[in-house]
Parts: structure tokens; sequence; C-alpha cells
RNA sequence: GGGCGUGUGGCUGAGCAGCAAAGGCAACAGACUGUAAAUCUGUCGGGGUUUCCCCUUCGUAGGUGCAAGUCCUACCGCGCCCA
């Protein structure tokens, strides 16, 4: 048991020896997670050392989760190639309000304690954080391969950037850290708050590390690539976003952001086709957020469309007068209850139906149309395809 | 403060005065199937009276050309070097 919480779904363990004897003495720890709310969304990423976080809530330990409305408008770099801008206040409370509900899913909130680390942050002066910067040089930041690499390539990288790091570290003091989650980009940070602890004569807090997990493009999972499977996405879209992940991931899916127990992961490798280990992995993972009901209907849904080709269950709906109309702007007026057309631009919907990706469906009557000159006599009920996953309904007034 | 560079579509990155602008990534569609995987092919600013026409776009504002992302001037941002 120590030892999975100890292996997996994790990267590197600072002072191992140190945490091992830890764990064994049975003392409650302190374990640390920061999560910077810079997006209103967690993603699978995040999910990995917040499981991590529950494996050790499961063993009794006390979770601090530190809340970054104040490091979030600075901003880190750790994972960034370019410099990331600064938030607005606004943004970063908007986001805040939903970090926890997120966080929920995974971790049992009320035994967390939950922090904000403006709290203390703010605090500081400027002499105290000139006594806190006195531990750190230049020559260390610049060799961190981010940094180094930007720098190469001559890319601007900002002093505040260089102040993050201090912050983050001084969390782990304010809030007397014995253990800190984090992913490996997060390494140089971690370290920090074992400096900064030292500083003011605390014991050091022990790192876990945690892999990176890549999104559904095979890069790495990142909200500005827009690769991510949220927490918060449907379970459709959960499912379907799972689905199209690149096969090579699926092991490494299976033990990072699910806890299927190891031994059952070794019996679905042995599973033939990939297919299948995937739909077992997407349908684990919907089950984490949305129950075991809404993941069996995803998992149908899913089939349902793209196996069987079949129709989904919901569709966005169009109310429009009865009469010819034109494919074309068919395809472009809004319908739904979001009010977004099927297709943003007329150049678009053209180049879709030259294509042949639009098809009419009355019953069982299916045409596809491929002249985008095309009159569409509407009848109740009509239903228009376009791809293989975009529908509409069409409604008579 | 001075010198030299640089700023291009969602991102990246070519660009000779005649381009809606190479390549890559992402996205979308088709074929295929094991699926929204892989592979292959095509598309990828907007609009139209659609084998062609019009509009908008290359940091910002002006200027010189029949013609400007491409030349000039100023401004702004960024980088490098010097101080």
């Amino acid at each position: 048991m120590i030892d999975e919480i100890l292996t997996r779904g994790v990267d590197e363990v600072i002072d191992k020896k140190n945490l091992e004897e830890k764990l064994a003495s049975g003392k409650k720890l302190r374990i640390k997670l920061g999560i910077d709310p810079t997006s209103p969304n967690l993603h699978l990423g995040r999910a990995i050392p917040l499981l991590k976080l529950r494996d050790f809530q499961n063993a009794g330990h006390k979770i601090i989760l530190i809340i970054g409305d104040f490091t979030g408008v600075i901003g880190d770099t750790s994972d960034k190639e370019s410099e990331r801008p600064m938030l607005g206040e606004k943004i970063i409370k908007q986001n805040m309000k939903t970090y926890i509900k997120q966080a929920g899913k995974i971790l049992d909130i009320k035994k967390c304690e939950v922090r904000h680390n403006s709290e203390w942050l703010k605090k500081l002066d400027y002499h105290e954080i000139g006594r806190q910067a006195e531990n750190f040089s230049l020559n260390e930041f610049i060799s961190r391969e981010n940094i180094k690499k930007r720098l190469d390539d001559g890319k601007r990288i900002s002093l505040r950037e260089l102040m993050y790091p201090l912050m983050q570290g001084y969390d782990s003091v304010a809030i007397k850290a014995g253990v800190e989650i984090g992913g490996t980009d997060q390494r140089f940070n971690l370290l920090a708050g074992r400096q900064l602890q030292r500083f003011y004569k605390q014991e050091p807090q022990d790192i876990i590390t945690n892999p990176l997990i890549e999104g559904l493009d095979g890069r790495k999972m990142s909200s500005s690539w827009g690769n991510t499977v949220n927490l918060l996405d449907s379970a459709d879209e959960m499912f379907g976003k799972i689905m199209s992940l690149k096969d090579e991931f699926i092991i490494k899916y299976f033990t990072l952001v699910t806890r299927v127990r190891l031994q059952e992961i070794e019996e679905i490798k042995k599973i033939p086709n990939p297919r299948d280990q995937k739909a077992i992995l997407a349908k684990e993972i919907v089950k984490m957020y949305h129950g075991e009901k809404l993941a069996e209907r995803a998992e149908k849904e899913f089939n349902k469309i793209f196996r069987n080709k079949e129709l989904p269950s919901d569709m966005p709906v169009l109310e429009i007068p009865a009469g010819k109309y034109n494919i074309i702007d068919l395809l472009c007026l809004p319908a739904g209850r979001q009010a977004t057309p099927l297709v943003p631009s007329k150049n678009e919907a053209k180049r879709l139906v030259e294509q042949k990706a639009v098809e009419i469906l009355n019953g069982e009557n299916k045409t596809k149309i491929t002249d985008w000159k095309a009159e569409i006599n509407l009848e109740n009920g009509t239903i228009i395809k376009v791809g293989g996953r975009r529908f509409m309904k069409l409604k008579l007034k």
C-alpha cells in the first residue's frame, strides 16, 4: 500500500528515504497541493496529483489545498514555452469559484484544509522578499530547461516570472507543509519550498512529482493547446474525447488518471483490440466524474452513433417556417438552445457540401447533398447531418 | 541612452514589389476500419449572380509606386549588443 502510494503516478520522490520513514511512523502528514485558477476548467492532467492526494487522504493524512489566488495573477511559467500574461483578479476570482467544486469530484473537501495564498503573500514587504530572494541565484534560474530555451531563442522573460518559485515556496512555509505534490515541470518550484523552509528554520518538505500526461493530439495536455479532457466535460463529451485518444496512451492513462487496480490493468493489456481497451478506459474515467449510470449511457450513445452509425438521442432543434430552403442557408442558421449554427460560415458550408459531408434524413430516406445550390423541401422532423457528428433536427412552425 | 534586428492567419514559420500569402502543428471532410485511433486524400479569412467576381487581413499611423506583407517616415512592442 505504502509502496503504491510512492510509485503509481509518481515520477520522483525527494527525499524518498525520509518520506518512507515518515509514512511508516504513522504520523499524520500535511500534504500540500497548489492550484492556480488560471482557467475555468481543471483537466485530466490535474487529476493526477489530485488522485495522489486522495490516496494520501484515504491513508488518513491531512490535505492542504492551496488556491493560488495570488500566484495565479503572477503566473507560473514552469509549464510554458512562452511568457504567461498576468491575469486580471476578476478572472481569477471567477475561476476560483468552480475550482473547489471540481477538486471535490476527487477529494473529500470537507476533510481538506483549503487556503488561499493571498492570505500570506499579500502581507510580505520588500524587506522580507529581499531576504528570501537572497536564497536563490540567477544562475539557478537560467539553467532551468524552460528558461534556458527561451533565453536561447531570444524570447522575453520577465523578472516577475522569476519571482514565482519564491512565492510557491513561501506557501509551503506558511502552511508548514510536510510533503508537496506537483508535476515534473514543477520540480524547481517544489525545491524552492525546501530552500525557503530551511531558511525559516522549518523541516524541509518532501516532494512527490507526477508525470505529465499527453492530451488528445499527443502533445502535452494543456489548456492553452485546447487538447484537454476537462473534469466538467459532459459524460458524452468525455467518453468521446477519450475514444479519440491515441492508442499508445491507453495504459498510461489507466495508471495515471484512474485507480483501476494494477493487476486489472495487466489483464486489460491482454485485450487484443485497442479500441476495446480504450472503451473500458473511457467508461472508467466517465464513471469517476459522472457516476456509473451516465458512464453506461455515454458508452451506449457512442456506440450508437459511431459504431452503428445511428442518430444520437438528442440533437439541436431548428424551428423554421415550412418552405423551400437553400442548403447552405439552412446549415448556417443557429439551432438549439445555445443557438449556434451547425456551420459557422457559408464558405465552409459550401465546402462541406462539396466534400460530401452533408446528408438529409427523412425517416428512412437518406439523401447526400452534393450540389450547394440545392433547394431543400422541408418536412417536419427532417434531420440534417454534417460529417460524422453534427446533427440538427428541423421542426416546422 | 546608442547601434543592429524583429512584429505575418488558432499556433508556428517562409515570403523575391504583382498572393488570400510556402511549409509544419492543430482543426474539418472523404476513403479505409478497430474508433472521434493509425494511414491516405482533400479543405482550411469572409461574401457573391461561383470555371469567375467582390471585400477584409501581414504591430499602428501615414507616404512613394499602376501595384506594398514586401520600399520610405514616425510611433508602439519585443530581442541582441554597447553604455
